[in-house]
RNA sequence: GUAGAUGUAGCUCAGUUGGUUAGAGCAUCGGUUUGUGGUACCGAGGGUCGUGGGUUCGAGCCCCAUCAUUUACCCCA
């Protein structure tokens, strides 16, 4: 058979012992916060029903839904004609009922209706699994993460957006990072801006063009807004808009007087102020609470606040993002049940952490003291310690193998283990064991007991 | 989907205007040390130079195609 090269799907990885470590670190730390906040885990399937997926994250997101062919003969039942115009689009959905869930979002929908008679509300759930994304790979962008989302449904309570804003802050305050952006941004105010120009059905060209501002400037979202079929008196009326400057409080006074036509973006006013009143009164301990009406969000199913955080240490697209939701699960035929929730990007997190090196050194993950033998009388003396060792709870090994001590003494150290015990003929016969710090290269003679005591 | 960059040992990369047997560091394995790692010294294995074609007396190097990887855009965590 030829061998062949061994490699992993484009924008798929590997994790390593290590990165592992880390990656739990980043997920114990998220999941914790979590927990703190009454949110409890649930897990969903790695793959829907197509039906449940397509069509909820627009045109674009419909394209990079990885698609699970059928399982058997799946072309024979395929109308010929179909096959024979080789429109891929329109026999996939004959070949294919089932697809990789895209994010943690839209499955939790589902779940909530399906479970609906079991679930008391308001319920907050969160989820820390990965999704699947048939993007172009690129720095920060993978088409295998994991994404770590809280919801809660069925409260329209904005002390939830706040709370939302306060697991932000704690968790990502407790990995590290200190110096980070939390935008917050509400649907209804950018309904608003459509509605003083009079172009409510174009709020997606809208929302679009003007998020881009950070990254092409004014003139560059004008030129879009252009393109988008907006005209040069629009633009005049959204200028002033756009361009918002000086504290939040000011911020909003502007859009006050911008949107005093629009009973929508005023609402959107009134929930902005109530969520930082609340947060007036609980501050934040690390993150910027910003008010930035340039934030949009790719995903059009928001209709009331939208989040999303940025680390201002390094270049890196945003590491977290959510917002409100009022009618998600109506697309499974339950209707009125609002939701907000938020997701944290843990892949970018561990990129980030890692750049700025904030991640702890690696602590008692590992085996603590690897025995060492020569042969099977010294492995059958050093059982009985390692069973004492492990119900003491120190993760302990025996080399399994009469392997030469300096090749069990490489492994120790390859393995970042502090400590070993070397047990040969003269050991047995004296009852003192070889135990050596593997830091400092200092050994001693300890009896089983002593070695147990010492670590333990 | 659009545009650019890069493919040489397990990994990171050298390789001169095209020239004879393609190199280094790290990693692996063995030895110096028949019972002691991390340091040092000695040695070994490992390559159809991404693939296919072309130009040439001669190609890792030049040309074409193709595949893969990667960066930016669109979009997004």
């Amino acid at each position: 058979m030829a061998s062949i090269k061994p490699s992993v799907p484009k924008g798929t990885r590997d994790f390593s012992p290590t990165e592992m470590v880390k990656r739990n670190y980043i997920f114990d730390t998220i999941k914790s916060v979590f927990r703190k906040y009454g949110y409890q885990q649930i897990e969903t399937p790695t793959m829907e029903n197509s039906s449940t997926l397509l069509g909820k994250y627009g045109e674009e997101g419909d394209k990079l839904i990885f698609k699970i062919l059928n399982s058997g003969d799946y072309l024979a039942k395929v109308d010929a004609d179909k096959l024979a115009a080789k429109n891929s689009n329109q026999i996939a959905s004959e070949i294919s009922e089932k697809a990789l869930r895209y994010d943690l979002t839209v499955p939790f929908a589902r779940y909530v209706v399906q479970h609906q008679n079991e679930i008391t509300f308001p319920f907050k759930r969160f989820q820390v699994q990965p999704v699947w994304r048939a993007d172009r790979p690129q720095r920060g962008r993978y088409r295998e993460f994991y994404q770590c989302d809280a919801d809660v449904v069925g409260s329209d309570s904005l002390l939830n957006e706040a709370e939302f804003i306060m697991i932000y802050d704690e968790a990502l305050g407790k990995l590290g990072l200190k110096d980070f952006s939390i935008k917050i941004n509400n649907r209804k105010i950018l309904s608003g801006i459509a509605q003083i120009i009079d172009k409510a059905d174009n709020i997606i060209d809208l929302t679009v063009a003007i998020d881009k501002l950070d990254k092409i400037g004014l003139d560059g979202v004008i030129k879009e807004l252009l393109e988008r079929g907006f005209t040069e008196a629009d633009i005049d009326k959204i200028k002033p808009v756009i361009l918002l400057e000086g504290t939040n409080e000011e911020k909003l006074q502007s859009l006050r007087e911008a949107l005093a036509s629009s009973e929508i973006g005023l609402k959107g006013c009134d929930e902005i102020e109530t969520v930082f009143n609340y947060i007036k009164s609980c501050p934040l301990q690390t993150a910027e609470l910003e008010l930035d009406i340039t934030l949009a969000r790719g995903l059009n199913y928001y209709t009331g606040a939208i989040f999303e955080v940025k680390t201002n240490e390094v270049a890196m697209g945003s590491i977290g993002g959510g917002g409100r939701y009022d009618d998600l699960t109506g697309m499974f035929g339950l209707k009125g049940l609002t939701g907000v929730g938020i997701s944290f990007g843990a892949d970018r997190i561990y990129d980030v952490l890692e750049e700025l090196n904030l991640f702890p050194v690696a602590a008692n993950q590992s085996t603590q003291v690897l025995i060492c033998n020569f042969d099977k009388e010294g492995e059958l003396y050093g059982l009985p310690l390692l069973q004492q060792l492990r119900r003491q709870n120190v993760n302990a090994e025996l080399y399994p193998a009469g392997a030469k001590i300096k090749k069990q003494m490489e492994y120790a150290n390859n393995k970042n283990i502090p400590y070993t015990v070397v047990i040969g003929s003269e050991e047995i016969q004296s009852g003192l064991l070889a135990f050596k710090n593997m830091t400092s290269g200092e050994q001693e003679k300890l009896t089983a007991e002593q070695i147990v005591e010492r670590l333990g």
